[in-house]
DNA sequence: ATGTGGGCATCGCGCCGACAA
DNA sequence: TTGTCGGCGCGATGCCCACAT
């Protein structure tokens, strides 16, 4: 493996990935992406720059070099990659690359847990609270006999830099505490309070810990880190005396910015326009991406490009977008609407699928993001959102055309057939009768007929699974067809040959209630009795489902969504019930469903091999 | 005055200069200067570079800008300049400077001092021993009623940032001392013992602070800053377990090191390629220049260029050259000899007359220096050394030719005949003899003929001032002719119409003799009594010189040459008398004089205007 | 289970005079 | 005159528990 030119050795590769986080889809070596170099731009500076040369807004590449890097300073992970243009686009031949589907790209993923510092974590007293669970899952095992139990524990950060520190379980009630040597870490990092460390257990047995900055100051890009503003002379014996001018300060203190600035060589606008020039011109390039950065990727797997662009985009479309929360190495989802279909740069940036959906989410945490583009979102059919409340004379659509990419010449093929507004593909047109467009154009594998005949397809809130549960629910109120199409909202996907995952949604129409931003998790609390209890905690409440004969994994959240409808109707008492079970009721639950409330459950049932062992 | 395009804001020209020495020799805008490629890459590495495109190795420009910085990092200040070249070689018009005659250039040059940083300043305690010349010049009056006498001082330094300093005169015996924030200076500058503050009055009244860092490590150059090793990691906490390879943690180090360095934009290859072939098609360019650094100056002003090449330089020559002490803001001039005149690479830079004398010097101080150009050096009459000690076959010359500087082609005419050995010109061949060569082409202006008259050229140690002072020091020993030839050695030059320089020296052959390193320093004692008391610091020694009717006064200092030959024989007493006054015995000061020693005393006398007042 | 605050021991920075070179 | 050392006072660091969430 050759080291390129310049700049910091390849770093551990589990550490980087527990770093960048489950979201960071780093094409492997051989397969094929599609470049977009208007993304790259994003990533030196937000503003559009005008004086750019014209380049295609997307390339065919193939991957020839990838460098998992940490930036030496702030320790972020980082990737380096050579591409080299293809001739032909879509030229898939050798693209082996379709890890997106399972999980199987790693054996065996390495257990980590993150966690945000607090203020007592990054100031006070030089101690670190450690979780329990981190404690027990990922530390070297703990001495329980000694009095207090106490220990050594090393760590190797992604430069290889190996830190000592004393782990401590004391206190009343008892806790663990990371306390000799954290303090130093904190300091020789400047870690603040927000700043996420992350721990990780390698397939070495190793134990690692990497760092995830906060991105204090939305506003603030690449160009200036916020570790600029750190002073770099005198501390508080810094002294301005009454005939020093003030013009001096601001240059002296310019300079030492723009000096910090310029020796992060690759946020360029220049490295961008050499990259895509290169590219352009069918020249081998190379680029670099920050994945905890705001910036989107802007190197893309082909397949998941061309898979996205062969269907049709249409406002009102009803989608989930996977995002890393931070304290946890988990991933959450997002529900969206899609608002309008239109570019992002009409004038640099001609028909290109960059950012080209404009979205709203049903929870306010991702307000900073108002536009995606196709391959980020997937769909969840059908849509649901009455045309009223959407801008009328903004509907666009994005054809399911195949993408035309540029892999030499400068003619792009339109991906949006003109810049006045065109309604939606008739397949995908809106329903404002109550009906459920069909199935037809979901994303179905062949594998999973079964669940797709099972679903209950009514404006009823469904909980099927494989004709075992029984929808039994009752739908809340039933006052009016609009609020009512967004009840009973399902989607399915399948996640193997005996795995099914089934979703139920309740969409909440009261984005003013606090508790409906909570996510909705799973927890498989028992352990060998039988019949097994399984809780799912919603919105912090816990609600228990017993089922008698089947076994129910959590698989992944699922988060509430808002619906779009505002209703003043009573409150509706709803209760569950799956076969042979009880559920208390959500209003028990504390949850206070309004009309138009939607629930999304998710979970897997495996169906074969109970485990009953 | 416009700013350039990137780096710092410029900087106080004083402080600067009382940075960069006195021998950092700038050329004014507007005058005409010689440009070396060649010394040019030096400044980026010692190495040869063997894939540079072919430069003509001198280059005649015309200086249009003169920018006077600091870096930001290190404060080691540095220039950079913008040339144009010129069309016609030496083409002076216009060339108004010629301030390396007298010091008129800076009408009131702003009073420094320099003192290099002792392990007590850099590291015990925070403080700062201030000599009490420094305090009672620079620093601002202290009011001695106090008890103790203390007060706040207030320091700009090179960029502007004003720090503070709380100055106390205390202890037994009383001394001055910075403390508080005196701690806060060394961490935030990262000084260590050895580095040079240097304390500055400006005109405006201002005190100022400056640095000069130590350039630990020879071998070390700029691309490898020796800070460069300072850990970023954990300090004493930084722990390597035993299943970490070396070769990981070499990468690391090493990847600090190339980030640290690509940081320092001006030193690449890249640059000096860029600078050379702009140059050489005759387009105006810019270079950047670290006066402090090892490198010699590669911009030399173009009527030093021409004089020093329109004269013969031939092995066996002897020469003095300034050097700028390193714990003072003085200049002292070391000797050497010439052992060969050959072009330091042949192949790159054919004729070029860069660093084409390969000398050896008296004492071993310099011994890093093995090649310096004719320009850095000034001639002293007649050459000394037997033919014998000189590699034979090695040598050649520098005919006295004026150089053909190119001005914008590629053709260069030669500066040395050839490439095989060439023997010296006849007017400056060995002489075997004993006999002097006559003063003719030695460096004389028209104002010094007495002194040239009066010098006794003979086989004796000879002190002889204006005929006043008459030669009556014994030689020591007189076992053979070669190695007498070393002894009264002497040059005169002339420092004015009243005043004359006159040496005396004693060159030593022991070079293991530590104190024999030292330097020769004389210091006027005298206050307004008569008559006056001069005394001259001999390795450390004080001897007193009791001149009856003559004014001493220290011009510069002159430091001992240790001869060539050796010599078994005994000591010798050595005693030296003026007129109306005795003198201790060398021995009796400490100085055990070998056959072979030579002692080099400079000093002025000032005839005329006695100052008896 | 874990974040925050106060108590308090300890450490090291930094100011001091006493030497000595 | 000034470099270095040991003494020592004081303030910051950092370990601990109590309490709250």
């Amino acid at each position: 493996m050759a080291e390129t030119s310049s700049g910091s050795p390849p770093v551990d590769t589990e550490l980087w990935h527990a770093c960048a986080g489950a979201l960071a889809h780093l094409p492997q070596v051989g397969s094929s992406v599609v470049y977009f170099p208007q993304g790259h731009a994003e990533q030196v500076s937000p503003r559009p720059f005008l004086d750019l040369p014209p380049f295609p807004p997307a390339i065919a590449c193939k991957v020839t070099c990838v460098d998992f890097l940490a930036d030496p300073e702030t320790d972020e992970a980082y990737a380096r990659m050579r591409l080299q243009p293809l001739p032909h686009p879509f030229h898939d031949a050798g693209d082996n690359d379709h890890s997106d589907s399972p999980l199987l790209c790693h054996e065996s993923k390495p257990v980590s847990f993150a966690k945000t510092l607090t203020q007592s974590d990054a100031n006070n007293g030089g101690g670190f609270s450690i979780p329990r669970y981190c404690a027990e899952t990922i530390l070297p095992r703990l001495d329980y006999a000694q009095t207090p139990p106490v220990q050594t524990v090393l760590a190797r950060d992604i430069h290889g830099t190996v830190w000592k520190f004393r782990h401590i379980y004391r206190g009343t009630p008892r806790r663990h505490l990371l306390t000799t040597g954290w303090s130093n870490f904190v300091n020789q990092k400047k870690l603040v309070a927000g700043d996420v460390i992350v721990f990780m257990r390698g397939n070495s047995g190793e134990l690692c810990i990497g760092i995830r900055r906060s991105m204090r100051g939305v506003g603030h890009h690449r160009l200036v880190p916020s570790r600029c503003g750190i002073k770099v002379g005198a501390d508080q014996d810094l002294l301005i005396p009454d005939l020093c001018k003030a013009p001096d300060l601001s240059m002296a203190a310019g300079s030492n910015c723009s000096n910090f600035s310029r020796h992060r060589t690759p946020f360029t606008m220049q490295s961008v326009v050499e990259a895509a020039t290169a590219a352009s011109s069918g020249q081998s390039f190379e680029i670099v991406y920050y994945p905890r950065a705001s910036a989107a990727e802007f190197c893309v797997k082909s397949h998941l490009v061309r898979k996205s662009l062969q269907r049709s985009w249409a406002p009102g479309m009803r989608f989930k977008m996977a995002v890393d929360t931070d304290d946890a190495s988990r991933t959450s989802w997002y529900m969206g609407t899609i608002m309008t279909v239109e570019e992002v740069d009409p004038v640099c940036w001609p028909m290109s699928p960059w950012k080209i959906l404009q979205v709203t989410w049903d929870e306010g945490v991702l307000q900073g993001i108002e536009r995606v583009s196709p391959w980020q979102v997937d769909l969840v059919s059908p849509m649901l959102l009455p045309p009223l409340s959407l801008p009328r004379k903004k509907l666009r659509l994005l054809h399911p055309r195949e993408l035309q990419l540029d892999g030499g010449g400068h003619e792009v093929s339109p991906l949006i057939s003109s810049s006045t507004p065109v309604y939606p593909h008739p397949s995908y047109e809106f329903q404002v009768t109550g009906l459920y467009p069909s199935m037809e154009g979901a994303r179905h594998g062949s594998n999973d007929g079964l669940a797709a005949q099972d679903f209950a397809f009514n404006n009823q809130l469904g909980w099927v699974h494989n004709n075992l549960y029984q929808p039994q629910i009752q739908h809340l109120g039933a006052s009016g067809l609009a609020s009512s199409l967004g009840l009973g909202t399902s989607f399915v996907e399948a996640a193997g040959a005996d795995n099914q995952l089934i979703a139920l949604t309740v969409g909440s129409s009261s984005s003013s209630e606090p508790a409906l931003s909570s996510n909705l998790s799973c927890c498989d609390e028992g352990g060998s009795s039988s019949p097994k209890c399984t809780q799912f905690v919603l919105f912090g409440k816990a609600i228990d489902v017993q089922p008698t004969n089947e076994h129910l994994q959590l698989l992944s959240h699922a988060t509430v969504a808002d619906g779009l409808t505002m209703s003043d109707g009573p409150q509706s008492e709803v209760s569950l019930s799956a076969q042979g079970s009880s559920i208390e009721t959500l209003e028990n639950a504390g949850l206070h469903l309004q009309q138009g409330d939607s629930l999304c459950l998710t979970y897997m049932s495996a169906n074969a091999d109970p485990q009953s062992s």
